[in-house]
DNA sequence: TCTGGTTCTGCAACTAGTTGCAGAAGATTC
DNA sequence: GAATCTTCTGCAACTAGTTGCAGAACCAGA
């Protein structure tokens, strides 16, 4: 259940709409937690109706009318419960793994292509996340709490990607010798 | 669409009954594609239903009674097709990272705890790793394609485990210096 | 002004994954 | 030989996430 918290930090840290939500969440936040705006938008419902967060009000009610939701009390206390809360990590779920687990059994035909366009991918997140990085977090400067924290997730997001840019160059060497 | 596709797989190395898969998917294959009994059973019915599997005569066909299923040419062939099938890689859900960001805008107490918790599981499943990866997989010796192409899967896995360890020590360090 | 694109919200139906429970078969113990 | 414990299979109901579609508001340009 980590989609309500999501939105509430995204919520927190900026009040917005359900499609300002969609859009932050097809970047940032979404890097490590994405949703489509279909889950957004029955989850914003949920958590007014929780009362953790409230529609900011309208001049004109109406249905197709652009909404801002802003967080309440009780949301940010339900977050702050939340991120104190323990959570074993779930193991991740890697079809490209599986994929090449299956061609140890039927061969790896087709497989080559695949890597190197994954490659390719994870090379792009890659630049785009240390171009994140070299303008929002310098190292010549000191930051605060909250600061450092979220460059600790962004690093997150910058070694994962390099442990498959990583992983992919060396499969596709190995595959190359064959 | 890939947990037909990881049965498969695993019934192509070896034929099995639904709780032989299912320990399996606890670890090996569930190492990058998890299932619980549940799915695996409903998965085995649906796999049957379509042809691409078959149990292997029991002698009394009685519910709660224990059967083998084994892989039949038209599962080989999809399979085969699916390992050459091209797939975008998903995000990834990331909980903790997740409660990092929230963290940054709520405070982050109790967080600690939790990242060491983690870094003992993942230090834990590394190890298990690397241990798996001397017994079968022993630098001096060639190995066969099929072989290779399993090393880069537990490759994989390893990397993976030693990505978490890296990062949840960097940040227990950065936080520990608040 | 009406036609046609874009933005924003949302319903409905679907697929995938999880949880709780239960029944049959076989082994074990008293 | 009856109680009970474990193994194995499976149904049912749930939660989470995805896809397809559509309607209202807004904003062009002809």
């Amino acid at each position: 259940m980590s989609l309500p918290h999501a939105i509430l930090t995204a919520l927190l840290e900026k009040p917005s709409s359900g499609l300002e939500l969609t859009r932050r969440f097809d970047k940032s936040i979404g890097y490590f937690w994405s949703a489509t705006h279909q889950q957004i938008y029955r989850e914003l419902g949920k958590l007014e109706q929780a009362g953790h967060i409230r529609a900011l009000p309208a001049p004109v009610p109406v249905r197709g009318q652009r909404k801002e939701y802003e967080v309440l009390p009780a949301g940010r206390a339900e977050l702050g419960t939340w991120v104190a809360r323990s959570e074993d990590p779930k193991p991740m779920r890697a079809a490209l793994l599986l994929r090449m687990r299956a061609a140890a059994v039927v061969g790896a035909t087709g497989l080559r292509a695949e890597l190197s366009r994954h490659l390719a991918l994870h090379q792009e997140q890659l630049d785009e996340y240390l171009a994140i990085e070299s303008r929002d977090f310098p190292a010549d400067r000191r930051h605060s709490e909250p600061d450092r924290l979220r460059h600790l997730v962004l690093r997150g997001g910058i070694e994962m990607e390099r442990f498959w840019v990583e992983w992919l160059t060396g499969a596709l060497a190995e595959l190359g010798t064959e």
